[in-house]
RNA sequence: GCCACCAUAGCUCAGCAGGUAGAGCGGCGGUUUUGUAAACCGUUGGUCGCUGGUUCGAUUCCGGCUGGUGGCUCCA
């Protein structure tokens, strides 16, 4: 009998029969690997476990453990959810159902809408295809086969499918039990592999993410190696919910959005406002240290001037009706960038002038569908850390690395460390400037990134019409990514507002312009903080910094001097004076998540000391006001992070 | 905007196979002078989101609207 040889990931060699597969390499292994095999990487591809493998071939056993085997057990259990879906409604059509990072989805064409209350029978009809543990097999098919196939059983999503993979690619068919579907795989070995599984929720979804499509049933779940994981995703899910911004919003009394109001529209409480306003002080004083100037803009402007800037040409959806003032139309601003360019034309600049620096809070309103509107997160009128950079050619690259480190020292001093950073080029039909022009701007960025040392992807075609930019998203401390900063080129205002400056022989040139905003929008980064922090912000962007908490009546006064103390140092304190139990007053400091509290009893007041106490910490001990209050200003000064 | 779901006291929620509602917390009043996450007693809170319809009668059933949640799309 043939024998083949593989290499195994340690570099040791084994021999197998001929026809050998992944499987039988794992079993030739150990029953144990056997057995928590799900797939093999062969030659550097992950492929199926029973794929036969190739003499010569290095082989990896991937087992349910890896993170590589994640995607495929959340592939194969959305496949199972078809197959249930499909026992139970006939007259379902299956359309597409990929794996997520840690959920999969699969949409379905029904002719009733699936509704929550559906999931329990799908996941009891999924528990049964599981203990039924048919085996998952592939098989490579002619095109005009696969087709025939799924047009017999009237998937016609899977035709429309089919008709787009190019034609260098081999089109593959899993099928498990009486369920078969177009798939590129790998898939696990059989049903029985899955062990721990949960569907999430339903929703629609348009067909291929357009509204001119139908509306499919979507079906979102999560699969994991074994219970425990499956236990610890569904506790991170419950970690979320607490710290959901739109709670601690109204827990900690920061924010309300009111229905009478106007969806969309935040109104900011004292305390949220002071945290507010803590971020625009920092903002500002940090802004005018880099050589912004602060300019301040209207919320309105007239029609022409939103002519003239493009914005009536393509972004109207986005902005809201004209109001008509002495037969004049204005309309409320959806960005600051018209005024911004206003302002410097209104001066004749020369090179040595460069770069300017426009910087502002300014606050804009843009139309999103209500479907969209979420918390902090997505509003209808929010404040952009605005700002645009006008330069010549030549500074370009110097203000992007001035940019980029501000940017990163910047989210750095909020307790971000964690950043991803996204470099998008220019678009492949429509774009505004010269290639050339293009290209110089991408240059400055990629070179900028690069020279700085930071990681970066590529998003090939992925910059607005008008130029290229770079994002930076961030990682708050449960691992959620949020894009914040962005950098963006532009080429098409400065030629639409014909800006100029004079250069050294005094001919009239373009400048260049650079629109930034480093947190984004006040109002979304706000609610990202929020939900880092888990509303425990760091103690110089606390709203109440300190809580004093008198024991007794006989403390108030003692408790007075110390607040009044803390006050003329500049602390946000307060205090506690209601005849309740100390551990009452605690409970309540803590639920407010306020970061210190200082307990007066006989023994502080007798001796001029404090006991204080540290939010989620617990009992500090006692110390001296002068020790508390240099511990305090140390840490506000590091704007140190809880 | 579209699909599904949801809307009961300030908050969290129970209830009603149709006969106009209840708890805990909070608020208020009192007693307690209190030592590191909830003292005790009393009391006040609701056009059951709005609006039509069915019905002798609707918070409950049906329709519409408004708002919210999860998605789709877009993006700060």
């Amino acid at each position: 009998m043939n024998t083949i040889k593989v290499t195994l990931k340690d570099g040791s060699v084994r021999e197998l029969a001929a026809d050998a597969s992944a499987y039988d390499l794992a079993l030739d292994i150990s029953d144990g690997l056997a057995r928590q095999s799900i797939a093999a990487e062969v030659n550097g591809k992950i492929v199926d476990l029973n794929r036969k493998i190739d003499d010569g071939a290095e082989v990896r056993i991937i087992t349910v453990n890896m993170p590589e085997a994640h995607e495929i057990l959340l592939h194969s259990t959305a496949h199972i959810m078809a197959q249930a879906v499909k026992r139970l409604y006939p007259d379902a059509k299956v359309t597409i159902g990929p794996a997520l990072e840690e959920r999969f989805y699969y949409d379905f064409d029904m002719p009733q809408a699936l509704t929550e209350e559906d999931l329990p029978r799908i996941e009891a009809e999924m528990e049964k295809i599981i203990k039924e543990n048919q085996l998952v097999s592939r098989s490579e098919m002619p095109r005009d086969a696969v087709k025939a196939f799924f047009k017999s059983i009237n998937e016609d999503y899977k035709l429309e499918i089919i008709d787009e993979i190019p034609d260098e690619e081999t089109v593959s068919v899993y099928s498990q039990g009486e369920f078969s579907d177009l798939c590129r795989g790998p898939h696990i070995p059989s049903t029985g592999k899955i062990s721990a599984f949960k569907l999430l929720s339903v929703a629609g979804a348009y067909w291929r993410g357009n509204q001119q499509n139908k509306m499919l049933s979507r079906v979102y779940g999560t699969a994991w190696p074994d219970k425990k994981g499956l236990k610890k995703y569904l506790n991170r899910l419950e970690e979320a919910k607490k710290r959901d911004h739109r709670r601690l919003g109204r827990e900690l009394d920061l924010f309300e959005i009111n229905e009478q109001v106007g969806m969309g529209l935040v109104l900011w409480y004292p305390n949220g406002a002071l945290l507010r306003r803590l971020i625009e002080d920092y903002w500002y004083k940090v802004h005018r240290q880099k050589g912004y100037e602060l300019v301040v803009s209207p919320h309105v402007g007239k029609a022409d001037l939103w002519e003239t800037s493009g914005h009536l040409g393509f972004y109207k959806e986005s902005m809201y009706a004209a109001m008509d003032v002495e037969g004049q139309d204005y309309f409320i601003k959806p960005m600051n960038c018209p005024f911004h360019i206003m302002i410097y034309k209104s001066h004749q600049h020369s090179y040595r002038d460069l770069p300017i620096r426009y910087a502002e809070l300014g606050t804009v309103y843009r139309y999103e569908l209500s479907g969209a509107l979420h918390g902090l997160m997505r509003v209808r009128g929010f404040t952009q850390d605005d700002a645009h950079i006008i330069c010549t050619p030549d500074q370009l690259n110097d203000e992007v690395e001035k940019l980029l480190g501000f940017s990163f020292d910047y989210l750095k001093t909020f307790g971000f460390t964690e950043f991803e950073v996204y470099l998008s080029t220019r678009p492949d039909e429509k774009f505004v400037g010269a290639p050339e022009s293009w290209d110089i701007a991408q240059k400055s960025l990629k070179d900028s990134l690069v020279n700085m040392g930071i990681d970066f992807k590529v998003d090939e075609g992925g910059g607005a019409f008008y130029g290229p930019k770079i994002d930076i998203k961030i990682k708050d401390a449960i691992g959620r990514v949020w894009q914040c900063t962005t950098i963006q080129f532009d080429f098409n205002l400065p030629e639409r507002f014909e800006m100029k400056y004079v250069d050294a022989d005094g001919s009239f040139h373009r400048p260049y312009m650079i629109h930034r905003a480093i947190m984004g929008s006040l109002e979304r980064f706000i609610g990202i903080l929020i939900e880092d922090t888990a509303g425990r912000f760091p103690l110089w962007l606390a709203p109440v910094q300190v809580k004093v908490l008198p024991i007794a009546d006989r403390h108030f006064e003692y408790s007075q001097e110390i607040a009044l103390m803390l006050e003329e140092a500049g602390i946000r304190v307060q205090t506690d004076a209601r005849q309740e139990k100390t551990g009452y007053k605690i409970r309540e400091a803590e639920l407010k998540k306020i970061p210190y509290m200082v307990i007066i009893g006989d023994k502080e007041a007798g001796e001029g000391s404090l006991s204080v106490r540290k939010q989620r910490l617990g009992d500090l001990g006692t110390m001296t006001p002068q020790t508390f209050l240099e511990r305090l200003q140390t840490e506000i000064a590091t704007k140190q992070k809880e």
